[in-house]
DNA sequence: CACTTGACCTGTCCGC
DNA sequence: TGCGGACAGGTCAAGT
């Protein structure tokens, strides 16, 4: 669910909040969220700044001035969520535009696409993008809260996690290009040495594979999930199920254009989830309003008119015009 | 070897 | 109203 996009987001929300952040304390509750010994803890990351945030496929990439780096995986469910300092009002005198932004700051604000509230999907459609209670974060930690650092000015980021798939990590930042799960991870697909020519070559390592299984795959092209597979799909006309030796290169081409215009799209929107999403600014991503199939089976096809269904390839929900996607 | 399925988890929703 | 079960989907290990 956090796909690349939402992880774009969450990333660039993480890099204005917690550069210059100093970690002084870790806590978590589930050991498999931060499976790092307490000595590594104490190590690496107390007293360690962050320089900046990266992202590689769905992997964020936090780096600390210790040469280590946190990685974070979100997986389904994962949130990162920065809370300032409220009590902390510094320059009371001039209000400079940084105060401005350190008083925005304080409110709570998520920067996690999958945020679970307590609002029904029903209530949170009535909301329109930008409504000043946007906001669906309640207290935290809540219940969600798996790791809490605090930093020195005070300020908390929460890694919550509902469904404890996801998981955060310390590494040796230089280790990173060899550490097997990244280095066996695909291109970028926004990069632009990326083209028509190099997505083919890697789709085709996955021949006997449905065209989404191979979209799926991390090692064939990086970031894609089920959403952004199924949209870009429906915008090649291509049906999900088709088996990679019957797509023609020429349809493959027009899968990765699509691909591409998509994912640039869905992050000036701020990311899209099923379920309820705030950006780093607390208000909602809106991609969810330019989706052609994802979630609306039943409804109809805005280019054919045919009824969207709802069918299951590569072991995943799978949304699909039937009369489009051939 | 290539590919598919099951496990990891919890909250929500649906039917009885 | 309560309860059981299906479902949601990213990734890896295990199975075919």
């Amino acid at each position: 669910m956090p796909e690349l996009p939402e992880v774009e987001t969450v990333r660039r929300g993480l890099l204005e909040l917690v550069v210059g952040e100093t970690v002084v304390s870790e806590t978590h509750d589930w050991p498999k969220s931060f499976p790092n010994s307490k000595s590594d803890v104490k190590q690496f990351l107390m007293g360690a700044t962050i320089s900046d945030v990266r992202r590689r496929a769905k992997v964020l990439i936090i780096d600390l001035d210790s040469d280590y780096s946190l990685i974070v995986h979100l997986k389904m469910t994962g949130q990162m969520v920065f809370v300032g300092n409220k009590s902390q009002s510094r320059e009371p005198k001039v209000v400079s535009r940084e105060t401005r932004h350190r008083i925005r700051s304080s409110r709570v604000r998520s920067c996690d696409p999958q945020l679970k509230s307590h609002v029904s999907g029903e209530s949170k459609i009535r909301f329109g993008a930008g409504h000043p209670n946007d906001s669906l974060i309640g207290e935290l930690p809540d219940r969600s809260t798996r790791v809490t650092l605090t930093m020195k000015s005070g300020g908390k980021l929460f890694f919550n996690d509902q469904r404890k798939f996801g998981w955060m990590r310390l590494l040796p930042t230089a280790q990173l290009p060899e550490v097997d799960f990244l280095k066996k991870i695909g291109p970028e697909p926004l990069e632009d040495s990326f083209g028509s020519k190099e997505f083919i070559a890697q789709v085709r390592r996955r021949n006997r594979a449905s065209i989404k299984a191979a979209m799926l795959d991390q090692t064939v092209v990086a970031g894609v999930g089920n959403i952004y597979a199924d949209e870009s799909l429906w915008a090649a006309k291509i049906h999900p199920a088709t088996k990679v030796s019957d797509v023609s290169d020429v349809k493959l081409a027009t899968l990765l254009k699509e691909l591409k215009s998509i994912l640039k799209l869905s992050i000036e929107k701020g990311g899209s989830s099923d379920k309820n999403y705030v950006n780093a600014e607390g208000k909602k991503g809106s991609y969810i309003d330019f989706v052609q199939v994802f979630r609306r089976e039943g409804q109809d096809c805005s280019r054919c008119g045919a009824e969207i269904i709802k069918t299951r390839v590569a072991g995943r929900g799978t949304h699909v015009c039937l009369k489009c996607q051939k």
